[in-house]
DNA sequence: AGCGTGACGCAGG
DNA sequence: ACCTGCGCCACGC
């Protein structure tokens, strides 16, 4: 187990526990997770999941509420369709409306 | 070992 | 609210 596993496994604890139909941002998931500002590593994490992982990476925006571009285009779609499924709203920009971006319950 | 790249974010303008 | 530059740092070549 070297450094970055483990800084990865903190990340999908942190990922683990956002509830369903809720979304953060990658800065505030590395906050929580212990990584400070380092935002950029949980980009990192997250695209080092497999397929079929249980972790809910759709649930993880960038700091604008809008869903990051991938290396693999479509890719976008699927986690924008599986945040619709969950009940979170888009507005016409493509970005999620800032109420959801929390693990609160209410704004 | 060096260098470009990227699921990012913030301060300035 | 948008655009740009810069800091950050793991990875792959």
């Amino acid at each position: 187990m070297n450094e970055t596993e483990g800084r990865n496994a903190r990340v999908y604890a942190v990922v683990q526990r956002i509830p369903r139909g809720r979304v953060l941002t990658y800065g505030q998931v590395a906050a929580a997770a212990g990584l400070g500002a380092m935002a950029r590593q949980v980009g990192y994490a997250l695209h080092a999941l497999p397929d079929h992982s249980p972790v809910p990476w759709h649930r993880v925006v960038n700091a604008r509420g809008e869903i990051s571009r991938r290396s693999v285009p479509g890719a976008e779609l699927e986690q924008r369709i599986r945040l619709e499924l969950e009940g979170v709203k888009f507005d016409a920009r493509g970005r999620v409306r800032r109420e959801w971006l929390s693990m609160e319950k209410a704004r």
